[in-house]
DNA sequence: ACCTGAACACCGTTCAAGT
DNA sequence: ACCTGAACACCGTTCAAGT
């Protein structure tokens, strides 16, 4: 279906604002942004950001959104690459990698968790859609599948602790290297 | 030193004041608690509370201090008892159930650190600590002194993690016997 | 349908004034 | 030294009014 030129303004307005949240969400934190600092940003008045999203946790949902399937597509490209060896190893790095600049947005949506019906929804839909993916990449690597569970989640509890934790270099490859080597020989 | 009657006047205030805070910080969580909310519960004027601290985040870090002296009596008093077996696994047991209902602090905690130099050194001070704490007693379970400091730290995110998502007891269970039995057959 | 100016209720914090 | 009433600058959000 064929978009109507209106339509194609509102999503460019729509992209726009959230683009320009995201850009402030993660240089200067959540909190610390204001929804009139969005706005000058994004060209438009303050409460024109509410014609297009609930709230401010609604923006933020949106953010989260796009910042994901853009994730999702560098995983894909990434994909289509020889791996390289260790292989589980290069991609605990790289799930780290990814993260990096994130860590003030992943502990923002754990504090918002619990206040948000909006972003305890997307957390919850995150985490099952994140977990069955390494759960996946697991049983490739040739976790058992009665333990693929705890598997995935202690990998992606031990990932969230390092990136949510000021954690030296050497501190970082020493714990990816434990995680990837407990995995690896079956431990579970 | 013996205190003067303005001096435990002062303290008693002071206690009243971080008491409110507690409660309401936890039954409420840290932003939707207002300081003219915790002031009405400690009989003060709002204002009255910055006599005592410099801001939000400095009370914040005063009822942290609170629950972790408490907490620390509650773990000397139970390691009076004989240790339950497997001991491993009953203590990390134990720590889940003390984070238990400080989950959304957790999270506010991660989510303030960077914004707050109060909280940033808290956060650093209790997992030097903490850690400190922990290899002791992993060293004590015989895991090899060389992976003292991966073991502790993946410990401590683990549990973490488990306390800051939502986890039935049955994947509570799994995941604790994961990690228990990992340490013990010296995975490291 | 889309956008705005003006307002609302509230927030953390400050300050001059009281005792 | 300790406490307060009144104010400040700001926040997320709403609403009536415009096009």
């Amino acid at each position: 279906m064929a978009k109507t030129k209106s339509e194609i303004h509102r999503d460019a307005k729509h992209a726009e604002i959230v683009e320009a949240a995201r850009r402030l969400f993660i240089d200067a934190g959540y909190d610390q942004t204001s929804m009139s600092r969005i706005a000058e940003e994004a060209g438009v008045a303050p409460n024109t950001i509410y014609w297009y999203f609930a709230d401010k946790d609604a923006l933020l949902v949106a953010v989260l959104d796009s910042l994901l399937t853009a994730a999702l597509k560098r995983f894909v490209a990434k994909a289509m690459r020889p791996p390289q060896e260790p292989a589980l190893e290069a991609d605990l790095c790289w799930l780290l990698n990814e993260l990096d600049h994130l860590k003030t947005l992943i502990a923002t949506v754990h504090a918002r968790v619990s206040s948000s019906t909006a972003v305890h929804t997307w957390h919850g839909n995150f985490h099952r859609a994140f977990e069955a993916v390494l759960s996946a990449r697991l049983a490739a690597y040739g976790v058992h599948a009665s333990d693929l569970a705890s598997a995935s989640r202690v990998s992606m509890f031990v990932v969230e602790g390092i990136a949510a934790h000021p954690t030296s270099a050497k501190d970082r490859r020493a714990l990816v290297k434990w995680l990837a080597a407990t995995l690896d020989r079956g431990a579970f």
